[in-house]
Parts: structure tokens; sequence; C-alpha cells
RNA sequence: GGGCGAAUAGCUCAGUUGGUUAGAGCACCUGUCUUACACACAGGAAGUCGGGGGUUCGAGUCCCUCUUCGCCCACCA
């Protein structure tokens, strides 16, 4: 395309897919092992490794949100001469995949066991296949620039070899056991869940009160308090508090069990909560946590009433009579209405009253959590925890924003057990065989083809798979190569440097990988934890599928581009701060990117107008003595803006083992960085300099050369300083830049680093253009003068500063539009001046109509807030206590600032003076 | 029950150890097709920094308290 075909505004349309393609042949987002320095290569590595979506995952916001910052920093980091690896992956993601094709094959009127177990998982494994994965897909319409050659997977033989090799070592280091206890149980998964996969979710509920009568006195009763009367079937006890003086007589008394009829005990035990309902509680070991860790400090029955499925019945035939016969086989919250039936018309039902609680749901079907006893496989936490606990404490590993950490602190110092055992059939199977001839079982890392003791074949493998957080703990090493031996890549790359996520997954995710990454390589995973915040819409709710008010990244895509999408998430986003999108105006969202797009492209339009694709001299070879005014004030904001931006990303990595105090919070501004560079663009590079170089750049000379150099330099800075939050829009036109050498990259490219080619004293001769420009434009705004109307204007200044105005001339005359004059001499007709802070005087002749009130009012406007702005200071640096205190830069700053309006305030009386007699 | 965060212009948000006249984008008002951009340009209006109290020479910033919202944790029978 030729400069001329250009359109006016940014096609993403017609750009993005072809030059990602480009990207993806040309190798640019590939990393080698090699050029590590940690494997001999000459560049530092930077690592990020992508949180793996749900193999079956779409593309939400959240996803964009999490991507993309990510993409920012590798991007930075690729263009600062690091060994960008961005490690891309999915999750095979057990419950939620399983769920899946569970629906999909109950549309065919099938379940999961109608199949049966192998025919199920190969019917998963072909799901997978055949529409897994999209999400990688879509990620690259947005940018993201990972090494999909290395692209994971949770269930992959390379992956599943190191989840079956850490269970082994788990299981040899004694740290992986079974136990027989109350789990949280989802009766619609069929499957037992982590303490962290149960969330709570607040809930009206009511606490009914039952009295349970003594059974050598049925006229006397004690009154329990509960929320869940269906689980009385299988109660045990009831226990009171050891000093509550209340019921000090009754303790080991019997009551008779209303509904069931049975006789239990009441017991005292000091977990008792006598504040509580009646300080009475009734006890049902297999159905409550508590009431199992009571019932077995108390050497009590676990009567099971509640099955798999959440079915009323006894699971034990031994326990029949517990179950009267109008209640087996019915659901929990049948039982639960039928047994408060019941207790009311018994007279058993003392009241009931509203209460709200916490009840747990599963995370994956939203389903009311059954706790159960069962068998389950657990790793013991607290070894693992506690060298995971030190690194954060002792700035191996920071997490930002800072006030996760001491989260992440009271969860790692309380830390209980990890039920890693589900009873589902899509994920990695519990290595653990079992000999029924002789009784041996071991966990093993290869399937074994008899039994290693009786030599049997009477062999089978634990009937239940991995937690698939089992798998994700293990990313950092697993993706990079380990347990093999060599593996070239966890040696080049690991430990990786920034970890991006939402602190949802800080205990799922976050906390298990630093803890299976020191346990197992004795080194961190990762020096930086950035937690970023919750895509939101303006009622401050989640974005979510199911209230539909999330934003669909794509169709942003489509409609705006994916550097429009970029751009506003990156600039909206605080460290650690919601972002808030209005899903029903995606134009209000995004348009601000999108205009921003097309500002950088007309930007690039004008230069390939004004210069050409020929290549220009760069900076650095122009004499120092032909950059005018303007230039060595762009040359100088660059370099301010790239020092801006690199304090904003902050510095990349630790420059030790160890973060210092002061390095621990420093950077990952990526909205700070972005603001940078938007100002840079827009308000100095757009709108001051290519404004003040059109003249130069229309007049054919050596100064027209100097300009096209300067000006392709600034445009190049403007690129590569946004190449990492919008890389398509930049790249495309890094491509068109005067001089490019086909098959370069902006992408790897080189990160800008201050020139230091500009003039000071000329920067500040430019300034003073500003300011005249600025007032002329102010003055015709005020006396409503039409931009069409000629203005003749006359700035008079010291013959000192005379030069400095004379050389801009042309340029002040243009943008101020006007006809400017330099002189020295007042000017008889004038109708409008000011005073510019350098002490020169502008001044607009219009006839010479004077409207002395109009102009009198303004100048004195601006001397009263001068005089109050000086007494506050002249009271302030008359304080001997501020004097005392302040630091000695903000008195020698306060001084300045009363010298210098001291003097304007001088100007400005002599002015009234002259004016207003 | 414990802990954390937020409250700044109509909206979305900056404001780094206390120190100029508290900023930006959008929206708004007034002009403008000015040799890239009307998805733009120029100019402008708009905030008792949630309420109250305190520390300080000085508070949007620190302390206490209250209100509203959000989040996390907990053996909320």
């Amino acid at each position: 395309m030729t400069v001329q075909e250009l359109p006016p505004q940014y096609d993403p349309q017609a750009t993005e897919r072809a030059l990602y393609a480009a990207w993806e042949s040309a190798g640019v987002f590939r990393a080698e092992a090699a050029r590590s320095v940690r494997a001999g290569g000459d560049r530092d590595p930077f690592t990020v490794l992508m949180p793996p979506p749900n193999v079956t995952a779409i593309l939400h916001v959240g996803h964009g949100l999490n991507n993309t910052v990510q993409d920012v920093l590798v991007r930075w980091r690729r263009m600062a001469g690091d060994e960008a690896l961005w490690m891309p992956g999915t999750d095979h993601a057990g419950i939620a995949t399983q769920n899946v094709v569970e629906k999909l094959i109950a549309k065919e009127g099938k379940t999961r066991f109608d199949l049966g177990r192998e025919p199920f998982v190969a019917r998963t494994e072909q799901f997978v296949r055949e529409t897994g994965g999209q999400i990688l897909q879509q990620l690259r319409g947005l940018g993201a620039s990972a090494d999909w050659d290395r692209t994971a997977y949770t269930l992959s033989p390379s992956l599943s070899r190191a989840v079956r090799e850490t269970f082994v070592r788990l299981w040899e280091d004694g740290l992986v056991y079974k136990g027989h206890r109350v789990i949280h149980w989802c009766p619609r998964c069929l499957t037992s869940l982590s303490d962290e996969e149960a969330e709570f979710h607040d809930t009206n509920g009511k606490l009914y009160h039952i009295r349970y009568p003594l059974a050598s006195d049925p006229s006397r009763a004690l009154t329990v308090a509960t929320t869940r009367p269906e689980t009385m079937l299988g109660d045990v006890a009831v226990a009171v508090h050891p000093d509550d003086e209340r019921y000090a007589g009754l303790i080991g008394q019997k009551l008779r069990l209303p509904v069931v009829g049975i006789e239990i005990p009441i017991v005292a035990d000091s977990f008792v909560d006598r504040e509580f309902g009646t300080g009475a509680v009734k006890l049902t070991p297999a159905h409550d946590a508590n009431d199992f860790d009571a019932g077995k400090r108390l050497g009590l029955p676990m009567p099971v009433v509640i099955d798999a499925e959440g079915i009323v019945r006894a699971v034990d035939p031994a326990d029949a009579a517990r179950i009267p016969a109008a209640f087996a086989g019915l659901d929990r919250f049948a039982v639960r209405k039928a047994i408060v039936q019941q207790l009311e018309s018994d007279g058993a039902l003392e009241k009931v009253e509203p209460h709200a609680h916490s009840v747990r749901h599963c995370y994956r079907c939203d389903t009311v959590v059954e706790p159960r006893l069962s068998d389950q496989w657990f790793v013991k936490m607290a070894p693992l925890a506690a060298p995971a606990l030190q690194a954060v404490r002792d700035g191996r590993i920071r997490l930002l924003p800072e006030r996760w950490e001491g989260v992440y602190v009271h969860w790692m110092e309380n830390i209980r057990d990890w039920n890693i055992s589900r009873q589902l059939w899509w994920g990695h199977r519990i290595p653990v065989f079992y000999c029924d001839a002789c009784g041996w079982s071991s966990a093993l890392r290869d399937n074994p083809t008899a039994c290693p003791k009786c030599n049997g074949t009477a062999l089978r493998q634990d009937e239940d798979v991995l937690d698939t957080w089992f798998s994700s703990w293990l990313w950092p090493i697993s993706t990079l190569g380990w347990p093999a031996d060599p593996a070239p890549d966890l040696k080049a790359f690991y430990g990786t440097d920034v970890l991006v996520t939402a602190p949802e997954i800080l205990f799922f995710w976050v906390s298990r990988m630093i803890m299976s990454g020191m346990y197992f390589t004795g080194r961190v995973p990762f020096h930086t934890v950035l937690l970023h915040g919750t895509a939101r819409d303006l009622q401050g709710r989640k974005m979510s599928k199911s209230l539909g008010n999330g934003i669909d990244p794509l169709e942003v895509v489509e409609k705006y581009g994916a550097d429009a999408l970029r751009w506003t998430i990156v600039a909206g986003m605080g460290l650690g701060v919601d972002v808030r999108f209005d899903p029903t105006d995606l134009d209000a969202s995004f348009a601000p990117g999108r205009n921003f797009a097309t500002k950088l492209w007309n930007i690039g339009r004008f230069l390939l107008q004004q210069v050409g694709t020929d290549t220009v001299r760069p900076v650095r070879d122009l004499d120092a003595a032909s950059l005018q005014p303007a230039d060595c004030w762009i040359l100088e904001r660059l370099d301010a803006a790239v020092a801006a931006a690199n304090v904003a990303l902050g510095p990349a990595r630790p420059t030790g083992d160890h973060w210092t105090t002061a390095q621990r919070t420093q950077g990952m501004r990526l909205d700070e960085y972005a603001e940078t560079a938007r100002r840079f663009v827009w308000n100095e590079l757009a709108d001051w300099y290519l404004e003040a170089v059109k003249g130069r750049l229309a007049t054919p000379g050596a100064d027209r050369e100097v300009a096209r150099a300067v000006l392709t330099h600034a445009f190049d800075g403007a690129l590569r300083l946004l190449h990492p939050v919008m890389p398509f829009i930049t790249e495309s036109l890094w491509q068109k830049l005067p001089g490019h050498v086909d098959g370069t990259w902006l992408a790897r490219a080189a990160w800008p680093t201050p020139a230091g080619v500009g003039v000071g004293e000329r920067a500040a001769a430019f300034e003073a253009a500003r300011a005249t420009i600025t007032l002329a434009r102010e003055l015709r705004a005020e006396y409503s003068i039409p931009p069409g109307t000629p203005v003749r204007a006359v700035v008079t200044a010291a013959p000192a500063r005379t030069a400095a105005y004379e050389g801009q001339r042309e340029m002040i005359a243009r943008m101020a539009r006007l006809e400017l004059t330099i002189g020295s001499d007042k000017p008889s007709e004038l109708a409008a001046h000011a005073l510019l802070p350098d002490g020169a005087e502008l001044h607009l002749l219009l006839g010479g109509t004077i409207d002395v009130a109009k102009e009198c009012a303004r100048f004195q406007q601006e001397l009263v807030q001068l005089e109050q702005q000086l007494t506050g200071l002249a009271a302030r640096l008359s304080n001997e206590k501020f004097l005392a205190k302040a630091k000695p830069e903000i008195v020698d700053g306060e001084r300045a600032k009363q010298a210098e309006y001291t003097a304007r305030a001088e100007a400005l009386r002599k002015k009234v003076a002259s004016l207003c007699g």
C-alpha cells in the first residue's frame, strides 16, 4: 500500500490477523533455552507462565484482562533484550470438563454410568480434541505473544509424568496419606471437594429448636438448635459445655431422639459454644466436620444416614432402625420438610427462627455441599507450607499489591491438609495399586504387571482421580520439563519471573505452586506475584455469564480492534484495582482506545506524507547546532517519557535472590506506563511538535532534513514505547517507517533508551514559544475573535530574549493564527495584551480599539490571585516551625516560587498602574 | 465473629514517603473542515477529596470514629 492510499482511520480488521500470522511464522515469540544466561547464553531469561485456562473455556473479559497484562510485560522484556518466554497451555479441568460431557451425553438420555468408565473417558478425550483449546486460538486475537510451540496441557503425557512422580515422591516422603473423615461432598458431581472448592454463600436459613425429651422423664427435655433437622436421623449424642451450669446435672443421662425413638447420651465437650442457640448441640458425626471431630474424641458411633446422592437411607443396614419408612429414599431437602412437619405435629418443635448463615456450595455446579464421612487421599501441608511462607517473608517472593502478603501468610499459617482425591473419571488416576491376593499396596511410578510381593496378578488401581489442582500446582516445573533429566527448559527458565493472576486463586493455585516449586526444586517458582483486579459492571458486580453482564472481548476486538481493548484495560487498571466497564455501552468503554489508535495512525500518515519512506539521518549523527528549539524540546520529552515508563514498569527482577525493601513495591504500574506514553504521543508529539515542524517540512533545505530526522526519531520512539500495550498498530506503522529493513520486527526491536542529544537551553526557548501560542489562543477565545479574522500581533521582549522569539516567529504565527512581529517598542494600537511568563508581552492589534475595563479586570484578577498566593507563601516562609521542620528542597521550592510570583506580581502592578490609572 | 479494601468533577479513575492554585479520559459548554486525524483541533465550565473529631506550621494523604459499598477468612450447631 502506498502512502497516498492509507485511509484516514486505522482499520484493525485489515491489519491484525495477517500481522499476527506474520509474527508467528517469523518465530518472533519463540524463546530459545540456549540463549538464556543460565544455559550459557548471553540474555537474561524472562519467563511468564500463563495461568492455564480450562481446556473447554471460551474467552471472557477476565481472560482478556489477565492475558493483556502478561503480554505487556512479556513484550516489554522481549524488547528490553531478555530471552522472553511466555509459556501457554490449558488445564484439563477435572470436574468442569466432566460436567460438560455429562451434560452432552444427558441429551442422549445417558449417564456416565451407562457408558462406563473407559468409554466415558474416551468420549471426553475426543470432545477435548475436537473442541478444546479454542481459547488459545482466541488469545491470538488479542495479540498474545506466547510461545505456542511449547503449549502445555495438564493431561499430556509429559505433564502426567510429573503428576505421577510428584504423588509417588510425596508418598515416599510420607506426605500423602489416606484419611477417613468428614469431607465436603457434592451430591450432584458425586465427588469430594477440597476446602477451597466448597464455597461459602450467604443464605437466609432457619434455626430449628427441637425438644429432645429425657429418657428417664419425658416431661423434661433438652432443646437443641439446628439448621439441618434432617441430620437428626444420624444423631448419636447431644453435647453441652462441661462448665455449663444449666446442664450440669444432665451429663451422662439419656435422651430420646425424636422421630427416630432411639436413646442417645448427653455428653460434655468444650467445643460447644454456650452462647449459641440453647447451648446444647446435637452430634451427627457422619454429617458434620465438627461433630466428626467431637465424635472421634468421645468415641461415638458414626452412622451414615444420607448417601452419596443426597438421598436419606441407612447406608449401613445396621442403622436401618434410624430411618423411619416414611423418609427412606427421599432427597435430603424433602426429608428436612417432612421431619419438621412431624416434629411440629409431635409437639417437639419448640420454635423456628430465621437464621442468616453461610452454606458451602460446590464451586462447579453450585449444589449445596453435603459433609460426608469417607476415605480420601490427603497431602500433609504443614511441611510444604513452611518454606513457602519463609520465601514470602524474606522477600524472595513479593506479592503485589502488598496487602495480599498478609492474606497469604495467614492462610499458610493455618493451612489444613489437602484432600486430593476426587470420585471422578476425568483426570489423573491415583497411582496406588492394591494386590487383592496378598494385601500389598503401594504408589508406583509405572503400572505393574504383577504384584511385587506375591507375584500374583490380582492387582487393581485406586479408582479415584486426583484433584485438578494437583496437576496445575506443578505448572512452573512440569511445563519446563521436570522431572526429565536433563530438562533444558527448566535449567534455562526456572525460576520464572512474574506470575499474573486474579486473587481468587491465590490459595487454589499460587500458594500451592510456591509449595511444590520449593519442595521439588528448592527454589522459588517466581519472584513476583501480580494480583490484578476483577472486571465488573457499573454496579460493581463481577462480570459473569450467569448474570449476563459480561463483555465479549472478541466482539470488542472486532468492533474496535485488539489494541483498543488492550489500551482500555491497561490504562484503566490501577495496581490490583478492579476495572469497571459498561457492558451496555461498549462505545463509551472502548472508544478512547480506538481514538488513540486513530491518533497514532494519523501521526504515521502525516509522517509518511511529509517524510516519505527513504532513510533519514539518525538523530545521533545530526550536528547539535542544527537542532531547532522544537527539536530539542521533543527529544527531551521523549527521553523523559522513556524514563517515566521505565520507572512505572519497574525493575524486571530483584538484583539478587531477594527483593530489597525499597524494590519490593516498585514497578508493575501498567496504568502509569500507559498514561506516560499517551501523554507523550498525543499531548507532546502530536499536539505540539508535529504542528511546530509543519512549516519547516514544507521548505526544502537542510533544516527540513533535520526536522524529518527528528520527527522520525520521535515517532519511532513513540512506537517502541507503545508497542507492549498496542502491538498491532505500532508494528504495522513501524513496518512503514522510513528506512525500515524488511524482515525486522518492532516486536523484537530494542526498547528505547534516552538519546540525550537535545540542548536544554533551546528546549526552554520552545517552552516560551508554547506559552506565547497558548496565551494568544486564550485571548482570541476571550475576545471572541473568529479564526478567520486576521490578527496582527507584536511580541515585545528584552533584547536578550528577542532572538529566541525571532527564531520561532513563523511557527508561533502559524500555530496561534496571527501575523506576528517581534519588536521592542510597544505598539500604539493595541486591543488586547498579556504578560508572558518570561516577562515578554504579547499584544494583539485589533485596529486600535481597546477595552480598557476588560483588560484591567483581567490583569487585576490575576494580580489578586497572585497576591493571595504570596500571602500564603510569606506566612509559611516566616514560620519558624516550617523552616525548621520542612525538608530543605521544599523550603527552597517555596522560596523560588515566592521570587517568581513576586516578580510577576510586580510586573502586573506596573501594568495595572499604567493601564487602569 | 475476625481481617482487608474502596468512597476524589455527572461517569470511570490517577494523586508514590504529609508540602505549588487536587489531575486525566469520557460526558458537558463555546468556537473551528486550520496543509495527519471531526474517532479531530482550540478554548472553557465543573470537586467544602463520604460525615464528624484529632495530630501538625501544613492533611485528599497520618490517627480515631461513624456511614455506605465490595472482598477474603472462620468448627455461623
